[in-house]
DNA sequence: AAACCCCACTTCTATATACAAGTGTATAAC
DNA sequence: GTTATACACTTGTATATAGAAGTGGGGTTT
């Protein structure tokens, strides 16, 4: 039983000798190869969970690289959140950790990135603000808002309804360019313009109100997300706020954690 | 007009000088002393999106420090998505992008983390593959596997209802593992062996049925989100497939993006 | 037996240096 | 006037080196 692990373990060192080398020719950088190379063994289950790697100085002398550059390749692999450095002990290969996962919003960015996707604008006109918008705004009820309604179109299909309520600044360009049919296009693949600080967002579940079902050519009562975003300006005030439905057919998160092949 | 800008952008660099400076006596390194100063300065509104920052030589002669440093300083903000460095014109602060945003199960995690919740276990038996199970797990119709269904609690009321799907391994010691009532949470903050690689996650909106409404002290048709789960071992193969449900009134994922205060 | 110190090993910070590679402008040649 | 070249400037890669700081084991002293 002890010989038959020694063995595994031997094949796998050969393995490790035979296949992975820096190719200085390449046009990817030593420290990428390095990388693709380390999270290339911990896929195949070389270096499992638990785990150390080889200290700094080894794989310096394996792969013929200075300290500095497998520095820099282990400070990857620890933002990728691959392995975990522990100074005076090691460097570990991490366990999965269900709590680690994050999820973006590429698929929702799809909607827009590609060219059948048209946004098309349902309203547009000055409101005065109700509790909850004038709550989450930061300004007195009465307060003169902008409220837009804008649907999304994917392959000429409802896919994403949008409800939006904008400070009514006149002397802020903003509102303009809100009101731009394109603008919403521009605000998930960058350039808002430089006006805007930061962003809240949240995401919840809900179900379709007869309204949206109606627009988004669905039925009441599906299940969707809704993704609430609220943006603010570098004063720190909100400038507008707003959500997006979105029905749970058309969109879900995923996440990968670990090393998949 | 030109004046009052020229001004304005004095200012800016008077207090750039008199404000920021690395203190070398702090315990703090240098370089985390200089990502915080950039960062405060992006929020601050000193640099805006789509500004260039100062380049990397003027940073090392303003603040004494040596060009590698500075080089990490700007890496760690173009890994932190703040800025985006453009081989040969400079380092520009980017503006806001939706798409970019990303959510994590932080709070998920706390219903496990805390003293307060608890885990039960309702239902452990061995049943027959069906067709959607059998489809996830890659086994045939019919092949054995262990069905799972469990209770989390938070300050003793059901918050989270866990279904789950194992493969029937006799020699595999994780099933035994995964019977303990204590091994969600192992799931969620680190540790859960070293013989799964990765897992997929899924979250998907949903409405109650009326079984789960019970269970959770609910009514059926809430929204809830539905975290669908599949793990891997080293093979590649899967070895379970389960999914979480949570009323959205317990649960919703927050992100912000850009740099709030 | 217990406490202490030293040493080898690990990761971590920081510097100085060199060259590669992309960008844009100003100048020279045509 | 147009094109081509050279140059200054930018970020990107890689190396060599020094010391700081944490860990753990072995040996000595108490």
């Amino acid at each position: 039983m002890y010989i038959e692990v020694g063995f595994v373990l031997l094949e796998y060192t050969l393995d490790r000798e035979a296949v992975a080398t820096i190719d200085r020719s390449s046009y990817e950088p030593a420290y990428a190869q390095l990388v693709r190379i380390l999270l290339g063994q911990i896929a195949t289950g070389i270096f499992r969970p638990g785990d150390r790697l080889p200290s700094e100085s080894q794989l310096c002398a394996h792969y013929g690289v200075s300290p500095m550059t497998v520095r820099r390749v282990i400070n990857i692999l620890v933002d990728q959140g691959v392995v975990i450095a522990e100074q005076g002990r090691g460097t570990f290969v991490k366990p999965l950790e269900l709590g680690t996962a994050t999820f973006d919003l590429g698929q929702l960015q799809q909607l827009f990135h590609e060219e059948e996707s048209a946004v098309k604008l349902l309203e547009a006109h000055i409101t005065s603000a109700t509790g909850r918008a004038a709550r989450k705004l930061a300004v007195e009820v009465g307060a003169r808002l902008v409220f837009i309604r804008r649907l999304i179109l994917h392959s000429e299909k409802p896919v994403l309804l949008h409800r939006e309520y904008v400070i009514y600044d006149p002397t802020r360009p903003l509102i303009e360019a809100e009101m731009e049919v394109t603008a919403l296009r521009g605000l998930f693949n960058g350039g808002v313009g430089s006006d805007l600080k930061w962003a809240d967002l949240t995401v919840e579940a809900t179900a379709l109100t007869e309204e949206e079902a109606a627009l988004l050519q669905s039925e009441a009562g599906v299940p969707a997300f809704q993704l609430e975003h609220t943006f603010y300006d570098f004063d720190g005030r909100p400038v507008s706020w707003g959500w997006f439905i979105c029905s749970s057919d058309h969109l879900h998160f995923t996440a990968t954690i670990g090393v998949p092949d």
